[in-house]
DNA sequence: CGCTTACTTGAGTCTGGTCAAACGGGGTGG
DNA sequence: CCACCCCGTTTGACCAGACTCAAGTAAGCG
């Protein structure tokens, strides 16, 4: 599993300015005022098992998280256990914000495969803002955009049928994945469950199931325990009447 | 409808320092200061009738607005004229950050009742970052906010029955909008169709007018035209499975 | 008063859900 | 090394919640 990760799988070894990530063209670049700023930000590194929790609802966390390396979701239940999972959480990402600015977590995160995170205490954040206003910017950006990609998971719940909501997700998370750094060789290195796509898009997990073979009939994917093969991105992306935005250099923390 | 606003209709009569917001508890205060940088920020007041857009998908807008009074929803339509309402806005909403940031607008939104919205530049929000840090961290926090909303909103359309969405809704809807200040004599004030509902919670019109008709029945509410009344919250809740969040003093720019 | 928009209602259909059972591969203890 | 088990996947049969179509009613507006 540890090659599904595409980075360094001890970056603890580097110090901010060696952020495996930053390497990446899909992340901007930090002047070097900034990388001094985060490295005196960061208070540690987290290591999560897959499957492990990263943050659990109703938890007062004390500190937010980016993630270096491996990849998660993010979800809410209903009480009698029918699961939402809201979006996916890959490198680059920030998560634990809105119990940083709400007090209390309003969903949970569960690790995928393992993760690695820097840790950030969520009192300092008041300190960022004040002295680096780029970086305060780029916490916005970073939420605004996770809300974009909300904003299109509920028009695919909401107006999509079964085959264009499969046909979405799986092109959607294959693109991002790529453009993240992990390694996805066709999608094969992603290591989801069916359960998990069900799960994403209000679905049953049977005709979940009935719908990724109708996708296999169609040349478009190849499904194999716990991953698949894109075969065919465009009709994918087709087929969902969906056209992915262009790119930006990405920020992140 | 005039008196749907439950604000000064005119509120350009004023400035920043005697907002129509500010007076109402659910709004967070601000300092001289942050008062002084949000007067020199606004550019000016726009005023949008009932049923006119605010926001287009593509566009490229230099500016951001807040909304000072009456209310409208942002939304996301399929090339075949599929549409997903995403959430709701009132006053206090901050919107049009998203292509203030990605530079391109992803989502459209309309006003449902007449409405008046301050005016800010987007080119200055970098000023506002670099000096007013609080202010920053308030339009973070906003978009936070409106992240989970969409959550909940995702929850719902995927996870809960026909039954439980439009109690959800309707529930929720009502408290927000008592909250910001709009006048709602039991939701009577907020005028909705069964198109817009069916809209938000990926369902047809029938359907939605049929699941209606089952809620007064069950005397939760009551439908009237372009409206309802709410005849019992904590039921509504209760069958939604949903308990809101507690309150904060609600930050707004 | 006539037009338009919003709401209602019934009939018939279908997408997608539930239930039930079986398969297959990887891992583990004997 | 093999038997067994577990998890994830697959398939079929049946059911139901939600959709479409169609037609009619009611309420505001000019």
């Amino acid at each position: 599993m540890a090659d599904n990760q595409g980075v360094e799988p001890h970056p603890s070894k580097f110090g901010c300015d060696r952020c495996p990530l930053r390497a990446r063209d899909y992340f901007r670049p930090f002047s070097g005022d900034e990388i001094d700023f985060v490295r005196s930000f960061k208070t540690g590194l987290l290591e999560v098992d897959a499957g492990g929790s990263l943050l659990v609802e109703g938890d007062h966390s004390a500190y937010v998280y980016t993630v270096v390396s491996g990849w998660g979701f993010r979800f809410k239940t209903l009480e009698d256990g029918r699961r939402q999972i809201l979006n996916y959480i890959m490198p680059g990402d920030l998560i634990g914000m809105q119990s940083a600015l709400m007090d209390e977590m309003q969903h949970s995160a569960q690790a995928i495969s393992p993760m690695t995170m820097c840790v950030f205490e969520r009192r300092r954040l008041p300190d960022l803002y004040r002295t680096q206003p780029g970086l305060a910017f780029d916490i916005t950006w970073l939420t605004a955009r996770t809300e974009g990609v909300l904003d299109e998971n509920l028009l695919t719940v909401g107006r999509r049928t079964a085959l264009e909501r499969v046909a979405f997700l799986l092109v959607f998370l294959y693109r991002r994945a790529r453009d993240s750094g992990l390694s996805v060789n066709g999608g094969a290195g992603i290591p989801l469950t069916q359960q998990h796509i069900a799960d994403t898009l209000g679905m049953s997990l049977v005709h979940t199931n009935k719908t990724l073979r109708k996708l296999s009939a169609r040349r478009l994917l190849k499904w194999q325990h716990r991953g698949y093969e894109v075969l065919d991105e465009q009709g994918l992306m087709d087929l969902a009447e969906w056209q992915p935005e262009p790119q930006h250099p990405r920020p992140f923390i």
